[in-house]
DNA sequence: ACGCGACCTTGCGGATTTCGCAGATCCGAT
DNA sequence: ATCGGATCTGCGAAATCCGCAAGGTCGCGT
């Protein structure tokens, strides 16, 4: 009984002990991975169907949740398109850098106002997403803080106009 | 008594019976707003919690947020660093276009390796985020798909490098 | 071979939370 | 003035969460 379907969790993706994070290696498994998928589709489902969807009992998904969440490998958020809550201006910002690109990278993640940095292979060395109330603030934001920083050589921003789609459905497909 | 904040929520979100998501703004209330960040803080936050620090009863936090969901204000969902989970190949790509950018806009949200379209002003029409598992993916993605849709002038990759910031805070600041 | 650690399972109460529904309220529209 | 829709509150009942305890299995290092 209950059997179904288990798979049989071997040891499969042992070593390869990669990081890829910002220093650590979580190193997922194929059911933490079920599991995260779940909590994609709904980030508030229940233990139990999890639990049921993944092959594992309710106290064990919870476990495995809970470390996960823990770990800083997922995070389980409310997530809206910030134009319909009130911040009128949105842009994304690429960056061309002198020197040390990390340590700009690190400088615009301090930046409240900036929701996503990543650094890029291409004309940019860095992409950032800039979420603001209005154009002064974005203006601000731009012209006073960003070009300001030492080592930033130029910038070219992307104003926002529509957003079309936002997913976190990866490994749903 | 059991005032406290409330704010009144005036008659202001009417209609909003049609599609949020793009040109329009569902107008939230203030309350709508400070239950969205709870939920930005943790998406699996009960009810009640969220009731107390709002003012509202935990009843009527559950029917906002249920409205919230079926509106698509907002969804709650995991979210995590995709080069964690395996995909290993991500891009911003930048689009230009010649005629209609809504509608290549829309074919790019059909594929299910674009995690996010937004139409810019700037030196590109669009941007869109691809995830793919590896170079190979992403190569077919952006010369076989996107590049083939009728429409489509140019486009120009950034392969992201490393993830340094990604956050669901606004209004948390 | 043995012990240890990591992880799962089953089982179990009690505390919490979720959920549906009936009864207020408020507010604008007829 | 009154009707209707939207929203909030107040409940029980059902479901879920949570910690904990007693095993079981597997892989690994000594």
């Amino acid at each position: 009984m209950h059997s179904e379907v288990v798979a049989s969790r071997s040891a499969d993706q042992r070593d390869s002990s990669r990081e890829s994070r910002n220093g650590n290696s979580p190193q997922l498994d194929a059911v933490s991975l079920a599991i995260i998928q779940q909590l994609q589709e709904d980030g508030r489902r229940p233990y139990a169907a999890i639990g049921k969807a993944v092959g594992l009992s309710e106290a064990a998904v919870r476990q495995r949740v809970q470390k996960l969440l823990d770990q800083g490998v997922m995070q389980i958020v409310a997530v809206t398109d910030p134009l319909t809550v009130g911040f009128r201006r949105q842009a994304m910002v690429g960056i061309n850098v002198e020197g040390d690109v990390e340590s700009i990278a690190d400088a615009l993640t301090d930046m409240s106002e900036v929701e996503y940095v990543v650094m890029t292979a291409g004309s940019f060395d860095i992409l950032a997403e800039i979420v603001c109330e209005d154009d002064d603030h974005l203006l601000d934001v731009i012209n006073k803080r960003i070009r300001a920083l030492p080592g930033v050589r130029s910038t070219e921003s992307f104003v926002y106009l529509k957003l079309k789609k936002q997913t976190y459905m990866w490994g749903t497909r």
